[in-house]
DNA sequence: TTAGGGTTTACCATCGTGGGAAGGTCAAGC
DNA sequence: GCTTGACCTTCCCACGATGGTAAACCCTAA
């Protein structure tokens, strides 16, 4: 099977394919004499297995792992559970993060008269200092804002 | 004001600074005499309020717009009003699309044993061919499995 | 004057994906 | 056989926002 016929069964691109090859996510392909990649039926399962991996927002770090549980047939399905778990974990953390952010944001809006005046309590918010909370050197080094900031979406997954 | 007290106060890194400037988010820096940047209350007040939009999730060409009317005096507040319900109705596409991916691997890992033995629903799931929905062709070219894939975190904010 | 810290530019890495160029291969039709 | 178009190959570039490093330069206090 031609490197064009393996993607469209699994629903991976080629040229994604071809990068997991180079990274080492998968085992390099046979080549044909001429140098075409060739795909057995197998080699499809397995891209599909990672194509699916990545719609539930694993990372391809994460997929390694989970490939090796895959192709262990001595593991133990606790192992399975505590990466997906981690990464529950983790997609919960952004999605908190994310939910924070729109929050805030809806509030301001709903405070926004939103006609064609310029007054704006959305701009003159960002253009505040904070006014909550400021602890300006204690709290900078605090987790909060920045893991706030960085767990807003570490794993971009753009087509 | 040097570049690094400027940072300070601003909470943006100073390789950021150079970087904002650098993409045109921000108007070159004057020099001093040996090439230092130097900046203004004024200026420090500009990435302060870049910062604070990053923080709410801006990209850095949202936030290109939202200075555009910061700085525009007859600006009206509905403007404002629409680019912060555009970047709520991202957020909100992102949130839903990674509360889809958190539930469905809930649901797996409440079918895994998590013990020592080797069977995992969460494998076999992902191992397994579409059940539920398999219209081959059809569905492919549609919207809703990659634009939820894409959403998934189009605007990574690592630091 | 010297030491140490701040600053400058320039380049590289991240992560996963797409795009394109330049060239080789294959299969169908003439 | 030859042409044509679709496919494949490798290689390089781009994205977005950020961090890191290195080599060179500048400033200030002791």
């Amino acid at each position: 099977m031609n490197i064009g016929e393996a993607s469209k069964a699994s629903k991976v691109s080629a040229k994604m394919i071809r990068y997991y090859e180079q990274i080492g996510l998968i085992p390099p392909a046979d080549r044909t004499d001429s140098g075409y990649r060739a795909y057995t039926q197998d080699d499809v399962h397995r891209l599909h297995f990672i194509r699916r991996a990545r719609d539930l927002g694993f990372s391809v770090a994460e997929i390694t792992d989970l490939l090796g549980l895959w192709n262990d047939k001595s593991r133990q399905s606790a192992d399975v559970k505590r990466l997906a778990q981690q990464h529950i974990d983790e997609l919960d953390r952004r999605i908190a993060s994310m939910l924070e952010m729109a929050a805030t944001l809806k509030a301001l809006i709903r405070c926004c008269a939103g006609d064609e005046r310029p007054d704006c309590p959305i701009l003159h918010t960002l253009e505040q200092p904070d006014t909550s909370d400021d602890e300006p050197e204690a709290r900078t080094g605090a987790v909060p804002r920045r893991a706030r900031a960085s767990a807003a979406g570490k794993k971009p997954r753009a087509h």
